[in-house]
RNA sequence: GGGCGCGUAGCUCAGUUGGUUAGAGCACUACCUUGACAUGGUAGGGGUCACAGGUUCGAGUCCUGUCGCGCCCA
């Protein structure tokens, strides 16, 4: 097509989705485990499976995109593998909200465990492939062909085979617990899932009434117990001071009479207690207080559960109660006590209440038996990161996970759900022994039994099964379909935790571990990179680390880029209950992927958060437009494309080749540092700065002047310039510089031709410095522009429209750079929008009021008899000098002092002599234009 | 209470081991639709780098403290 034909902005809709469609036909990013080059991997962090793209995704995706892309251009083997996640309480609690409000169910009780989890998978087939599909929108390079799911049928058994071997190891174990609560999902929550948030709520307090000698209640005597939630008091087993606290020693082992209750609790001491809360008593409420538990468990105290899982009081709590909510019960029973007269005072008090994290309602704590997890590898994944065999990027996100790893608990791994890998454990309450249960499971009690619906009158006995051996290949098989030969074996209920599948990512995903140790997990794995965010530094990035070394006995990754988070632009977190989130595919359709993704990458600095305002975005489409039209008014001049003669250089040819050499370093340098955001500046700074702004304007002396060879040199600069950057920026935005990258024709061009035969930029080499471009004219160049900046100021200020042509004349500092510049006349001729340009010798005074500025190559004076206000022009001159004067006022200071010049390197002192030197020589020239 | 981070132009942010007149984009002002681009060009205004000490010849940069904001942990 005729040049004429390129549009004349670019737009992103015509280019986007033909070229992905492209490299997916041509398979560039499938990863071949047989090459021979050196292997680069990423695996995911796979996004929720009912989850839509937000800015987050955008994000993180981006920055794994430009890592991929960056390494298969190094000339790598990139495995970028894709996928998604479960996601236990998360999907599960959409679909049966879906469900409910079409009114298919009122509970899911309705429908059952297994048409549930059918309703769910379905919900997954219909809805699980939409993020992936927004993820092609974006341009990421993923492996499809190898992308995973944490409940497909490869990746479960792997989940399933390390349940069962930790468990022969004895990390995991079933244990009666206080554990957190989400009383809406009603199930189970691990430490990292509970959110504490400050709560401005209120502290009561009451009066219990002291047991006389007589067993009667006092009248008179009571103890004064402070409590945020009152509507536990209705379980109290005790009232607790500490041992030391001289004020209640000699009440410790009397009773009180609980309020309401009516029933006589002991006094105990206790040395939990802190004496400085409230009064110094507290009220100890064992079933529902994992402090109080713990007392509960020394002093023999019984477990009165008042509250049950659903957040409702329970029968126990007494007929007034019974049924109401939590927090409808706390109201109440203030409320009663007040009317007896025994609620003394109520104040305001801050207070840390835990909430569930996906639930956003408060935890409830409950004693219940779960499955729990002893951590493995603690000690090798923490020298992991401390000796920098694992590196955190920014670095200090390292002490946090060290803090983490430090003080860890046991790891609650099941879930009361229904959604996700079911624990592998089967009980055969008549064979009265457990299948997976070979040691350690010895107590399975009454409780648990009557918790599932078993028959409570059978006893379980644990008797050890017969143990597959280890290298069983059917080991895993086995467990998953349940013991053969009998019909009354029951599968445990709970699933495991979602992380509790996800930190097996990096190598449950390639093939089937253990099964099999594919090709791809012998090319990729340890991975190389991981980037993620570090709120889930405890719930995934530890955890893998922990995995790796315990079933590979390998880290999984070398380096962890930590990135920020994304917030509005009031700095709040990015939610869909605030509606605060901009779908990304509204901005992809506004600005390009290319255009989100590079202005998204110009605004995200290491490791802080990120204030997104949709402006930003602006920037990133602006760019990829100048991108085109720089590239539109190379493919119009209709030269083909060649190699530089160096012999036909000019000055702002060295200049702009030399400052793109600084460029490649700068952006090698800041990818490799994962400074992602330096890296977009360097590349925008230097295409818009440089080239766009100085270069092309110099340039087109020679592309509309009459000699050809040197209009053919200017576009082989020109083509440099633009295959070079063009390269550089496909990690940012792949897809503008493909197409450009084929429409200049540097795909044909054979010196950059690969043996590929489908050529595309994405295996072209990764720039190196060129070396074409001669360094030492940089500083010559830049005073020039300097000089141009002075005279179009002369313009700018004496209203000479930008179309107008001006006449100037020059007085150059010295003869040299007179004689310089005159060669250079074309160049100062199109940058200055000149009609003539005289050079005058030292003698020249200028007539009384001439615009004139002065510079450090020299002097420029632009004539215009008779249009000048001589006032104004000697007001203006008298500001610089009294800026200048400044400067020079701080250079003497310096020179004054006998330490600068004694203790400053000698380059330093030179420096401001010489400054200090063409500063005086400047306001000479100044003066004599006042005179 | 402990830990981490932040505070630079009206706004959002750069500023890499201390050393040019502290930069960019947006916004603002003036001029310009010139043959790549108005998603643009040229020129300009705007900052006692939160505050107070200290180290140093020299501090936006290093140290200490104060104030303000954010996050994590208890």
């Amino acid at each position: 097509m005729s040049s004429t034909d390129i549009p004349k902005a670019y737009e992103a809709k015509l280019v986007e989705d033909k070229w992905y469609q492209d490299w997916l036909k041509k398979g560039h990013f499938t990863a071949d485990p047989n090459s021979a080059k050196p292997p680069y991997c990423i695996v995911i962090p796979p996004p929720n499976v009912t989850g839509v793209l937000t800015m987050g995704h955008v994000l993180n995706n981006t920055l794994q995109d430009i890592l991929c892309r960056r390494k298969r251009m190094q000339g790598c083997e990139v495995l970028w593998l894709p996928g998604t996640d479960h996601a236990g309480i998360a999907t599960q609690t959409v679909v049966e909200r879906t469900l409910r409000k079409q009114g298919v169910i009122r509970h899911r009780n309705d429908l059952g465990r297994e048409k549930l989890v059918a309703k769910i998978w379905e919900w997954k087939e219909k809805h699980g492939g939409i993020i992936i599909q927004q993820l092609k929108k974006l341009g990421c390079s993923c492996d499809w062909t190898r992308e995973r799911f944490t409940m497909d049928e490869g990746y479960s058994k792997s989940v399933l085979h390390a349940f069962v071997a930790l468990y022969k190891k004895g990390l995991i174990y079933r244990g009666k617990r206080m554990v957190n609560w989400c009383p809406v999902s009603q199930t189970t929550l691990s430490d990292e899932e509970v959110i504490m948030k400050e709560v401005q709520g209120e502290l009561w307090h009451f009066k219990y009434p002291l047991v006389a000698a007589d067993g009667q209640p006092s009248k008179t005597e009571f103890l004064v117990v402070a409590t945020t939630r009152p509507e536990t008091m209705l379980g109290d087993e005790a009232v607790a001071v500490h041992p030391n606290d001289e004020r209640y020693k000699k009440l410790v082992g009397r009773k009180v009479l609980l309020p309401i209750q009516n029933r006589q609790i002991p006094v105990i001491a206790d040395p939990l207690v802190d004496p400085k809360f409230g009064t110094g008593c507290v009220k100890v409420t064992p079933a529902h207080d994992p402090a109080d538990y713990e007392m509960a468990q020394r002093h023999n105290l019984p477990l009165t559960v008042v509250i049950g899982p659903d957040g409702k009081m329970t029968e126990t709590a007494g007929e007034d109660f019974e049924e109401m909510d939590r927090l409808e019960c706390r109201e109440a029973v203030v409320e009663k006590l007040r009317l007896d007269g025994l609620l003394l005072k109520t104040e305001p008090y801050m207070h840390n209440v835990g909430y569930s994290e996906r639930a956003d309602v408060p935890i409830e704590p409950r004693v219940s038996e779960q499955w729990f997890l002893k951590y493995p590898q603690v000690e090798k994944s923490l020298a992991a990161v401390e000796q920098g065999d694992i590196k955190f990027y920014p670095e200090r996100w390292s002490k946090t996970y060290t803090h983490w790893l430090g003080n860890i608990r046991d790891w609650a791994i099941s879930r009361q759900l229904w959604w996700g890998h079911r624990i592998p454990v089967w009980y055969d309450p008549l064979a009265r022994f457990s299948l997976i249960a070979p040691e350690g499971l010895e107590q399975i009690d009454k409780d648990f039994i009557e918790s599932h619906g078993w028959s409570e009158h059978i006893k379980v006995q644990i008797e050890r099964p017969q143990d597959p051996p280890e290298d069983d290949p059917h080991l895993m098989e086995f467990r998953k379909t349940g013991p053969t030969g009998g019909e009354f074996w029951e599968q445990d209920p709970c699933v495991l935790d979602t992380w509790a599948s996800s930190w097996l990512w990096p190598f449950a995903t390639m093939g089937s571990w253990p099964e099999e140790q594919s090709a791809t997990l012998k090319k990729f794995y340890p991975t190389t990179d991981l980037v993620t965010g570090p709120d889930i530094i405890f719930f995934w990035v530890a955890r893998m680390i922990m995995a790796g070394y315990e079933f590979m006995g390998e880290k999984p990754f070398t380096n962890v880029y930590f990135t920020g988070i994304i917030r509005d632009a009031l700095g709040r977190k990015m939610s869909k209950s605030l509606g605060n989130s901009p779908d990304p595919l509204d901005l992809i359709a506004k600005y390009g992927a290319d255009g989100l993704r590079f202005g998204l990458m110009l605004i995200a600095p290491q490791g802080a958060d990120i204030l997104f305002a949709e402006e930003r975005m602006e920037i990133g489409r602006n760019f990829c437009n100048k991108l085109w039209n720089a590239s539109r008014l190379r493919q119009m001049q209709g030269v083909a494309s060649g190699p530089v003669k160096r012999e036909l250089l000019s000055s702002d040819d060295h200049f702009v080749l030399a400052k793109l050499d600084d460029c490649i370093r700068e952006v090698s340098g800041a990818l490799d540092r994962f400074e992602f955001n330096q890296a977009a500046q360097a590349l925008y700074a230097f295409f818009w700065g440089e080239y766009c702004d100085w270069y092309l304007e110099v340039s087109k002396s020679a592309l509309q002047g009459t000699d050809a060879a040197l209009k053919a040199n200017a576009c082989a600069v020109m083509d440099t310039v633009l295959s070079n950057v063009l390269r550089l920026l496909h990690p940012f935005a792949p897809f503008i510089t493909e197409e450009l990258w084929h429409d200049l024709g540097f795909s044909e061009i054979s010196n950059l031709k690969s043996q590929t035969p489908d050529f595309t930029i994405q295996f072209a080499e990764w720039p190196k410095p060129t070396g074409i471009g001669d360094a030492s004219v940089v500083d010559w160049v830049s005073k020039k522009y300097a000089l141009i900046v002075a005279g179009r100021n002369l313009r700018a200020e004496k209203k000479i429209a930008p179309n107008k042509k001006a006449n100037f004349k020059v007085q150059a500092k010295t003869p040299e750079i007179a004689g310089r510049l005159q060669q250079e006349l074309p160049t100062l001729r199109i940058l200055l929008n000149a009609e003539q340009i005289e050079f005058v010798g030292a003698d020249f005074q200028s007539s009384s009021g001439t615009p004139a500025a002065v510079a450090e190559l020299g002097s420029i004076f632009m004539p215009l008899e008779g249009l000048v206000d001589p006032a104004a022009e000697r007001k203006r001159v008298e500001a610089q000098l009294v800026k200048l004067a400044k400067e020079m006022e701080a250079i003497d200071r310096k020179l004054s002092n006998q330490d600068f010049v004694a203790k400053a390197p000698p380059a330093v002192v030179a420096q401001q002599r010489a400054k200090r030197e063409e500063f005086s020589r400047q306001q000479t020239e100044l003066q004599k234009l006042l005179s």
